[in-house]
DNA sequence: CTTTGTGCAAACACTTTGCAAGTCC
DNA sequence: GGACTTGCAAAGTGTTTGCACAAAG
């Protein structure tokens, strides 16, 4: 599992995007974090830096980050659409409804899960970012 | 599997709420279409009915009927919240990417790997209606 | 220099809310 | 009659867009 830390504009250039203050600011604070995160988050860690940008340009970003396949976008719940650095490993996370909380998923049950489906249907799951929702076993809210 | 229809009144009743016009309805809507829908769909469907309620009753009654789990809800990628009838047996879909064809996946399958992610990680997963999306086999598009 | 990205403000779509009048039980 | 629903209009949110200017290659 080498570890070669890409710089954020050898990153864009290799997806073919131009390197802009603004995708690169929002490249580092994706790949720092290693949760999903929503846009206003994205928006107050960039904040909270320096690189102050409109909302309208990170939302822009992040749509163009995700076309060329280096975040991952999902939707939780209508109007809490997260974003994700992808990384080698897949990332997918159990959601509880009760309390909110985000708790990750083993990969190897998810890739024999795609797995069984693909020999059963002929379907090819693209799941790099499965977010599943459900109750935590000791859920402080329950 | 007896298939006693039950009237959406005594369905209301039974989970606790009111028989009111619009939820019955909106449960007449979401029983006839086997298939999932958005707000706007359920909306337009009462229009060319007969009915017409406004669409804040229409939002109101959706969670109603969700909140008491009579439909299920659930977002799908970059598109709309869609709603749907909860019947005896689970409704899990698979929806192709590239020509939009959603097909039907295997509920065993998904118990399976709901099971073993209760065994590994103490999660109820909560998916009467789960969404995975992917390329199938032999799509026409591809 | 040509193409693409950014800020700004305004527009949008979807969803929620306050309240008075109407309905259900 | 008392509690719950509905319509209406208005406000929220999150997200998108048009356009002039700025920056990247």
């Amino acid at each position: 599992m080498p570890d070669t830390v890409e710089s954020p504009t050898d990153l864009l250039r290799g997806s073919g995007l131009r390197a802009t203050p603004a995708r690169r600011a929002v490249i580092e604070v994706l790949r720092t974090k290693h949760k999903h995160m929503t846009v206003s988050e994205v928006i107050d860690a960039l904040d909270s830096k320096d690189s102050k940008f409109d909302q309208s340009t990170i939302y822009r970003v992040l749509s163009d980050l995700g076309g060329v396949g280096l975040v991952a976008e999902s939707r939780l719940s209508p109007g809490d659409t997260v974003f994700e650095w992808i990384s080698q490993s897949n990332h997918h996370h159990l959601q509880c409804t009760a309390c909110g909380r985000t708790l990750p998923l083993d990969d190897e049950l998810v890739q024999d899960f795609i797995s069984r489906v693909h020999e059963r249907h002929g379907f090819h799951v693209n799941a790099t970012h499965l977010v599943l929702s459900g109750i935590e076993h000791d859920c402080p809210v329950e």
